[in-house]
Formats: C-alpha cells, structure tokens, sequence
DNA sequence: TCTCATTGTGTTTATTTTACACAATGATAC
DNA sequence: GTATCATTGTGTAAAATAAACACAATGAGA
C-alpha cells in the first residue's frame, strides 16, 4: 500500500519558543582552490536552493542564534563570525516569491502550519570557514548542503542572492578589519595562495612583488619550510599566521590594502 | 475632585498592527559649536532617559519605521540616515535594568499591558542632522526631546549608552564612506568648523594646514566668499559643498583622511 | 646538465603624507 | 591713520608609502 502523502511531515518547529518575527541568514564563506565559495542547502523534494538560516529561541541571544546553525551545519565551534546588515523589507520582491515558496511548504510541510506566512526581520550573519574542517550536515528541510562557487550560485528563494552580494561587498569593503587570512586559509599556505585569496575578494590583480613584501614587512607571517611538491620551478616558502601579531593588526585597521 | 490616577493612560500603542520582536533606536547625531550631540528624550514624570526609538508596523520596512520615527521627533523628510548593528541580547544587562522600567511603565501607563516585557531584537540607526534644521518633538511617553553633548550623555535607559557608543565608533571607522560634512555642517561653513568636526569625530588633532589642501584638492568645495565677522585676524573663505562630487568621491570610497 | 616557470628580493620612480615656514588679512587698540 | 596680532591661505622640504619593473635563485622535469 502507498502511503497517501508522498511528503509525510518530518519536520516540526517549536513555534511557541521561538521569536516570531526575526531569523537569520548566514553566509559561510570558504576558499578553496583558488575560488570563493558559499555553503547553501537543497530542500528536500523541491526544486530549491537557499543560505541556511534559522529562527531565534526567546531567552538566545541573536549572535547566538547564528552560532548555534552555524554548528549544526558545519560542526564548526569557534568560526570567525559577524554580522553585516539586517533586511527589513516587508513586501515587494521577497513577498511575491515568498507566496509560490509558501504553497510548495505547506502542501509539503503542513505540520509547520501558518509559521512561514510570519513576516520576518532577518538579519544577515558572515561566516569566514576552512571547507576541509567542516563537517556538512543539512537541516531538517534540506537534502544536502553543500559548497557552491560565488561567481556560479544557482537563484536562491527569497532575496538570498542579494544578501550573499552584500556579504561580499561587505568583506571587500571591511578586508581591513577583516580576519579573512587566518579564517580561509589552511594553517599553513604559500604566497602565492594568499595573494590569489585577496584577489578573488577584490576582483582585480595584485602585484606579486609589493603583495608579498608588504605581507611580510606587517610582521604577522612566520616561515615554515618550503613545499616541495610543485612543477618544474622554484619551491616556494609555506607561511602561518603570528597570530597576536595578525590580531593586533586587525584591530588597529591597519591596511593590508590600500 | 481630584483624578484617582495622577498618571492616567496617555498613550496607546497599537499593539495588534506592530511587529511583537523587533524595535529600532536611533542615534540622531548633530554638531553645534565645535561638539557632537546626540537627540535623547526624557521620560514624562520619570527619572528617566533613553534614545529616540519604536515599533515596526506589520506592513512597514524596517529603514522606513526608522525614517518615520526620525520624521517624528525632527521634522525632517530627508535626513542621513543608515542601520549600524542589530542588538540581538536576550537577557543579562539589559534585562535587569528592564524590571524597573517595566515596574515604572505599569504603573504610570498601565493601558500598554504587558508589550514592553516581550523580548525585543533591536535595530540601531544612525542619523546624521543640522540641529537648526530640526523641529523637536518628544514622543507620547517623553515630556522632552533635547540636544545632549556626546561628551556629556546622561545615564540612559536599557544599553543605550552603549548603543550610542557603538554608533559613534561606527562613524569613525566608516569615516570616508559617511556624509558627515554635507549632513552635519549648514549650507556654507569655514574650514576651520570643518576640521573641527572632523577632530571631534576622530578624537585627535589634524594639521590645519595639510587638512585645507587636502580638503580643497579633492574638489568637492565651492568657495562662496569671506566670513567677515570674526575677531582681529584674516577672514576665512565660507565654503560649500558641490553634492554631485561629494557623492562621487564617497561611494567610491576615496578618503578624506588616511 | 640544461630548461624554464616560478619565487624572493632589489631598485627606481611616482605619489602621498607629514612637518613646518611665511606672507596676507582685517578687526581691534591706540 | 596705523601698528598689532591671531588667524588664514599657500608653499616647500623631508619622510614615508605605493607602483612598476628588473633580476638572480630555485629545483623538478626533460
């Protein structure tokens, strides 16, 4: 015998403990191979791909919230993480997209109820990961949650691609402030890989000579041996972060690009 | 025949049409005679201060609930006006120095029920206003709406001392990319008032000399002729802004100090 | 051992920042 | 009138920084 609904309800909210009108979005970024990346999740049955974001439990605090599903889709404890903005819009775009969204959730979904039809306040939360630390799991509504090259996202619901585009402007204006070495970096990487980072967030080149003295003259770089693996050239140094020193830096605003 | 209440039900809020999580408080920052100030009202018949804020309406765009409650209090249609942090605390500090507060609104407005003990996420909006250009008026709960010097703030309600705080540290980092001189200064001003501003924003002194050149290079003032008013020394030039090339220079980031 | 793309560092030039000098101004005091 | 003087507008030299490019060293592969 079939079951009568293909879609049986496998996901319930605890409605009555969470703040009815504000969620969060978060865009985790990752560097890998030469390319910037965003984790985004697939739901479940539907032709949908969205950030992973969550509701907030009444006694957490926000910046708690974003931790908690930071976690529990990377398994990350103590991720770079700060938030860049929170989107108030109450109607237009989000909402014309949203009613489609709403009749795919709640034919699927119909335990969760009216909850979606909520209006929310979200406030988006940047996310700075190493993908080889992470340990991808998807949320309730999703069936898989994986790395996606920024410059090729597939459309997100809602206003998602436009939150990621102002993540990016956000980390491209705020590269100064930003731990974004220490955070998408491996604990130990060429120049070469560092510079190729800054570039993939500033969207232009660099010059390899200035790039690298002015790196170096920071003081915030240790030499760690060479790597001996490459082509048919010069082995290059491997470096790792001083991490007082990288700290100290950031918090003074000091440029590492003018 | 004496009233039984001294404080009877002045305010009514409309509970039902506004979002039951979320608020916004705006840090409403002017400058008069060498010194910011910040907007702060006093409470009716209580000993107590806090910053301009409210509700969202169910239907109401977040930045427009702050334009609204910015309109509100000054008068004015098209101020600066820009989010700077979400403050997403559910407990600690804010909560303890919440019971008084909600034992003191009880009691004096007790028609608003229990809706200040929901726990709200608040959005903190920036704006930047000519105090003579503004037409104060306090909110239903205030008895007035006053200029306060930063240096000088009274004690606030809940964390709005930190919130001011935290509006202020935003100013001077994103200095190149916020309109302080076209939102703060009248329509013409002296070099001298300028440099000013810029000194009590950033805390430390600017060479007078290096500030005007630089200033002047940037060709995004106009002069309009000599101040002739002053004590017994050389009349400065009046300038003012050339918008077009104001706006230019600030949404490309150009810095007006490095 | 020769090749060669890559790497580390040096040098030169242009630009910007900093510090300070100095003449011009114009209301005030005499 | 005119001498005074704090302030203002501009200039200039020194120091620091950024940009552009040169060149030798490296080391796996041919």
């Amino acid at each position: 015998m079939e079951p009568l609904n293909p879609y049986p309800p496998r996901f319930m909210l605890n409605v009555d403990k969470l703040l009815p009108c504000h969620s969060v979005d978060c865009v985790i970024i990752g560097y890998d191979k030469g390319a910037l990346s965003v984790l985004v999740l697939k739901w479940k049955d539907l032709p949908l791909w969205s950030l992973p974001g969550g509701f907030i439990k009444i006694d957490e605090h926000l910046d708690d919230a974003a931790l908690r599903i930071l976690k529990d889709r990377t398994g990350l404890d103590m991720p770079f993480l700060t938030q860049f903005h929170t989107f108030g819009q109450a109607g237009g775009k989000r909402m014309s997209v949203e009613s489609d969204i709403r009749e795919l959730i709640k034919s699927n979904y119909p335990s969760i109820g009216t909850w979606f039809e909520n209006r929310f306040i979200t406030t988006g939360y940047l996310a700075m990961v190493q993908p080889s630390e992470c340990r991808l799991v998807p949320d309730e509504l999703s069936e898989s949650c994986v790395w996606m090259p920024i410059k090729d996202l597939p459309e997100l619901i809602y206003d998602h691609n436009a939150i990621v585009d102002q993540a990016i402007a956000h980390v491209k204006r705020q590269l100064n402030y930003l731990p974004v070495g220490k955070s998408l970096l491996p604990e130990t990487f060429t120049m070469k890989t560092f510079k190729l980072l800054y570039e993939s967030i500033l969207g232009r080149e660099l010059d390899r000579a200035n790039f690298q003295k002015k790196m170096l003259k920071l003081g915030m770089l240790t030499r760690r041996g060479k790597e001996n693996k490459g082509g048919a050239h010069k082995a290059p140094y491997l470096y790792s972060f001083d991490h007082d020193k990288y700290q100290e830096l950031l918090e003074k605003g000091i440029g590492f690009i003018p």
